[in-house]
DNA sequence: GTATATGCAAAACTTTTGCATCCTT
DNA sequence: AAGGATGCAAAAGTTTTGCATATAC
């Protein structure tokens, strides 16, 4: 289906900047990226988009289950390609690279725990910071590496 | 041990913000708290400790480990008393409650998950959005709740 | 007494909003 | 033509920082 259609079957209309925005995050080398990331791209491509239209697109987008939001510890909001396909961020603190996973137990013990505290899961996070341990990790420090929570 | 003392031995002079901000924690209703959220109760109290220090000083107590910060979808940093017990969250979309958890299966799991993509876990975190059940959930409404990421 | 910590104000950053203009339908 | 979308600039919200003064050791 063409991007035009697909933004019409959110209720959205076809503008130029929800095309571009769209296409960026079908085409661009990274997954996840932040307002500023695609303002960035579209900065380089001459497109004469504000930076409050990429805001303003991004939530839209995330309303209307083409992107999904996450919070990093970075404090910026990432997005990503919603595919369908729920999954977890594995989140190297030394270059901040992000890698997705699945785990069908850690799933149904999410569900098992929040059931024994009366609550129905909506949507849910996970998040693990770690180091990853190549070396070409860019952002390597000989460093001990900070330990950070989020 | 007393509070001064356990400040001196990470290091920390024993000052009387760094005293009393230590104290909230100790003493206060709410677990989980913003530098807001203790700013409000220094002002309260008549001290006049100002908001920088309060930013400066829950930093700190965190590199030092008397706290954890963890950031939730609200975009504020939330820290609570590091009693050395690591949990996981489970936030209510509704109320905002926090309810705290732990999972011995999501934890070896996630040791699992991080190994097999080549990462050592130093920090993880892991937050459940949902709605809570219960009838007396303050911000309980009518409509259909938000769904979010995080 | 010296180094560190604090308060205040200003700045930095991310995100949101008001409003006139432009574009999609 | 009409309503929604955009760009710009200003505002809002959280967190950080510069600097003179105050405090802990």
């Amino acid at each position: 289906m063409s991007n035009i259609n697909e933004l019409k079957n959110t209720g959205l209309k076809a503008t130029l900047p929800r095309l571009k925005i769209l296409e960026i995050f079908q085409t661009a080398k990274q997954r996840h990226m932040t307002a500023e990331d695609v303002f960035r791209i579209l900065l380089d491509e001459r497109s004469d988009i504000g930076l409050a239209t990429v805001y303003r697109v991004l939530a839209q987008f995330e309303q209307a289950g083409l992107l999904n939001r996450s919070n990093f510890e970075s404090g910026k909001a990432v997005y990503e390609i919603n595919e369908g396909k729920h999954h977890d961020h594995l989140v190297c603190l030394d270059c901040g690279k992000v890698e997705e996973f699945y785990d069908a137990e850690i799933e149904k013990r999410q569900h098992a725990v929040a059931s024994e505290k009366g609550f129905t899961i909506s949507e849910h996070s996970l998040s693990i910071y770690a180091n990853c341990t190549k070396v070409n990790c860019p952002n390597r420090t000989t460093e001990p590496v900070r330990h950070h929570h989020a």
